[in-house]
RNA sequence: GGACGCUUAGCUCAGCUGGUAGAGCGCUUCAUUUACACUGAAGAUGUCGGGGGUUCGAAUCCCUCAGCGUCCACCA
């Protein structure tokens, strides 16, 4: 039964920041985020995209909106339904900050061992960490709280290291020597997706190598400062202009080494002067070329960005001066052909912008093919459907061309690769560097530091990085003998790696029952913009880890996906539709705005008037608009409460439209009560179809342009006939449950003003019509 | 060099399983001690980027061209 309203109790305005807070507490005290609520009901489940732990709301987070208006919509329907919040450790991004912060008091990853190091970070993020909570709160998004997960949670890491092992023994990773993408900054490797590259105005240099037998042959390079590291000089054997040459033997300039000239395919004969030079240890092709053809690859440029190796002519420069140092070395010998200006692209990292090394180092590589054979029958299958769809072949051709995944990092903030490399009998190859108990940096090989008088403890203790041939025997932590020497990998995963299982290690470790309850889970929803960094490891990895093998039946498959449906949404620009970034100063604050306009306003605008999957600029206008709406619903609901007091009268509702249907006489009333069971159909529609923004249209249009400005204005007429006021009443509270995933406070505040504050539209029965 | 997206009213964008166009903001006129001025009523504004095709009929499907944007790509 409602209860009476005291008189006059609606202020004139709705006032959002007055309410919010107020109702979301209400919400969580009373246990409504989780699926408990409906104890019957269907399973339905929706995983958050984990933002970083230490990071801070941005406007891609509020679009997280579209889960609240799905996973709330499916509450009301009955299902059980849980939106399950966690936060990312954010390998790379987060050591990078704090790296930064080091280096303002003056310090260096390298002044700590990797323990201390771990510690520092762990304890910074612990700092941090809370705010984007709060943050996700202030939209009113209903998540459950109680099962919140951290990739770093030892439950969690527990499961990612078992996967791995897993992985190993069915044969799926793999250690192999060969280049990296290397930031010579950050001091790791990254993933071939992590590479940014950039077109620049370069030059293509000319060099004249000389013969043995004398003469002369040219080749064409951009990287002059590599040749000291050649070790043959390619043409194409259809090529006439060399055909003499191959065989023959080219003396480098400077340090007279002698190196083949030899023929491959591969080399277009259109380019440059149509001979090129080969430098395996800095080049990928060439690094595939020598591996062919059993060449050696001696690396000239070292893991810190500087010369190696050069017979003193480069050792020490930075690769940039390097090149110039080299270039008027060899213009000034007469070994310059020409310069010419070229367009070339070139790799940088990500997060520093930093001109990546192709760097050969041993690392752990997952073997993609089994993989993503399974995650295209997913989607080919339709097992896992992806809107809007047109997103499909974009993964699948990313899925088409990938290599293998490179998992290693040289990070300390991560998941340590769990694997123990056995040093005995074969110190001499290993190489590390740790800070030794007087807190001095040591480096060389084991051999030599033991030699030295370190003991294996200590250098365990002060470990920062070991170097372990890629013939090194492998074992795990319990393989490990009594009185064995070994040394543990010192590199860390792939942040994607650990968040690609996410689905799965987040259900594990919640509740018991979760996992059998929820997975696959519904929907997974995030930017198009990490498609192909998270929703492809997602699909890939998952399919395994869930099923402890790689399958191929496509039963398993089928009941075995991470998720069975993406959803897409597109990016938030700033208001003049530009990207927002730190550096170009046009981020929008979300949290400022939700200040401004209140919650409810910002979810509605951002699902208003966008397409799913397209990007849009942040509007004030829309933004004002949603907030006028949100002060219209406030003064419908006052309209009605002002009359019941001046009749001092209660309109009683009820929850069904067709059981009202029968008690009523006036053909207007029954038409506004089937208007809204269309309404009702159409909205439910729209959502089961993720068309966000139509059903969002639908009711603004409904609720302002039919309800307020045309039936209020006919009850109104005709304000002693208690049915309209009754059927008015009743539809208008229909509709703020429609309405209710898109604008949670308002409605609540409304239905609760009506109905007292026991009683919550959030776990209402979803308006359905039943025929 | 590929792939995807966008091009619709002055501005920002919806609409696209085909039936000759919609919203918000803006603009014009009027109303108004009104639940709400964070209001209502009426209205103006568009050869739906260009060209071609399929069709009884296309903003919506196909082809093509142009401009913009995004992502991908190891060519020295």
């Amino acid at each position: 039964m409602p209860t009476v309203l005291e008189s006059g109790s609606m202020e004139k305005a709705y006032n959002a920041g007055e309410v919010e807070e107020k109702i979301y507490n209400n919400w969580e005290k009373k246990g409504y985020f989780k699926p408990e609520v409906n104890p019957q009901g269907k399973p339905y489940c929706i995983i958050l995209p984990p933002p970083n732990a230490n990071g801070d709301l941005h406007f891609g987070h509020a679009m997280f909106v579209i889960e609240d208006i799905l996973i709330r919509y499916h509450r009301m329907k009955g299902c059980q339904a849980l939106w399950l919040p966690g936060t990312d450790h954010a390998g790379t991004e987060t050591q990078f900050v704090f790296e930064k912060k080091l280096q303002e008091q003056g310090k260096s990853r390298f002044d700590y061992s990797r323990e201390e190091l771990y510690k520092m970070i762990w304890d910074y993020v612990q700092e941090n960490r809370g705010g984007i909570d709060k943050q996700l709160r202030k939209l009113g998004f209903s998540l459950d709280w109680s099962r919140s997960k951290f990739t770093l949670d030892e439950d969690i890491v527990k499961i990612v290291k078992q996967t791995f092992r897993k992985m190993y023994e069915d044969q799926l990773v793999y250690r192999d020597y060969r280049l990296v993408n290397y930031c010579t900054r950050d001091g790791t490797s990254f993933s071939d997706l992590e590479v940014v590259n950039k077109e620049t105005e370069g030059s293509l240099y000319y060099i004249k190598f000389p013969l043995k037998n004398g003469g002369f042959v040219t080749v064409a390079t951009t990287r002059p400062e590599t040749f000291l590291g050649d070790v043959a000089v390619m043409v194409n054997p259809k090529d006439k202009r060399y055909k003499d040459l191959v065989g023959q033997t080219v003396v480098l300039p400077f340090i007279e080494r002698e190196i083949p000239i030899v023929a491959d395919e591969y080399v277009k004969m259109e380019f440059g002067t149509g001979a090129v030079k080969v430098t395996p240890a800095h080049d990928f092709n060439d690094f595939e070329i020598a591996r062919k053809h059993k060449l050696t690859f001696p690396p000239i440029i070292g893991f810190d960005g500087k010369m190696q190796n050069t017979k003193g002519i480069l050792d020490g420069l930075y690769v940039k001066q390097a090149r110039t140092e080299i270039v008027n070395k060899l213009e000034g010998a007469g070994f310059i052909e020409k310069i010419a200006p070229h367009k070339m692209v070139i790799p940088t990292c990500y997060k520093c912008k930093t001109v990546l090394e192709p760097l050969p180092l041993e690392q752990w590589y997952v073997k993609v093919q089994p993989l993503i054979s399974n995650a295209i029958k997913s989607l080919d299958n339709k097992f896992t459907k992806i809107y809007p769809a047109n997103f499909t072949p974009i993964l699948k051709s990313w899925y088409a061309g990938l290599r293998d995944w490179n998992i290693s990092r040289q990070n300390v903030w991560g998941i340590q690769i769990p694997v123990w490399y056995n040093t005995t009998g074969h110190e001499a190859e290993f190489n590390v560097s740790f800070i030794d108990k007087k807190g001095v940096s040591q480096s060389g090989s084991l051999d030599e530091v033991l030699e030295k008088g370190h003991s294996m403890e200590e250098i365990l203790k002060g470990l920062q990085k070991v170097n372990a041939p890629i013939t090194s025997e492998v074992v795990f932590e319990d393989e490990k003998k009594e009185n064995g020497r070994y040394l543990p990998e010192t590199d860390t995963f792939d942040t994607w790696f650990s968040s690609g299982q996410w689905p799965y290690v987040t259900l594990k470790t919640t509740k018991l029952g979760d996992f059998e309850k929820f997975y696959p889970t519904s929907v997974m929803e995030t930017g198009y913009d990490i498609l192909k960094a998270w929703i492809s490891r997602m699909l890939m990895l998952g399919l395994y880890v869930a099923n402890g093998q790689h399958v191929e039946d496509l039963g398993k498959i089928k009941d075995t996906v991470p998720f069975k449906d993406v959803v897409l949404h597109g990016l938030v620009n700033d208001p003049l539709g530009k990207k927002m970034s730190k550096s170009k100063g046009n981020v929008v604050n979300p949290l400022e705005v939700v200040d401004q306009y209140g919650a409810d306003s910002v979810r509605l605008a951002l699902v208003y008037g966008t397409a799913l999957g397209n990007d849009q600029a942040m509007s004030y206008t829309k933004l004002d608009a949603s907030k006028k709406f949100a002060n219209k619903l406030w003064n419908m609901a006052r309209f009605i409460e002002m009359a019941e007091k001046d009749t001092n009268q209660i309109f009683e509702v009820t929850d069904s439209l067709a059981e009202l249907k029968n008690s009523i006489k006036d053909s207007v009333n029954l038409d506004w009560i089937e208007k809204t069971e269309d309404l009702s159909q159409e909205i439910t529609a729209y959502l089961d179809k993720y068309q966000f923004n139509l059903a969002a249209e639908r009711l603004y249009d409904f609720i302002w342009h039919d309800l307020a400005d045309k039936y209020i204005e006919i009850v109104k007429k005709d304000s002693l006939n208690r049915e309209g006021w009754i059927v008015l009443k009743t539809v208008y509270l229909t509709s703020l449950k429609l309405l209710h995933p898109f604008m949670p406070f308002v409605t609540e505040e409304i239905f609760q003003t009506f109905l007292g504050r026991e009683k919550s539209i959030m776990i209402e029965k979803w308006p359905t019509v039943v025929s």
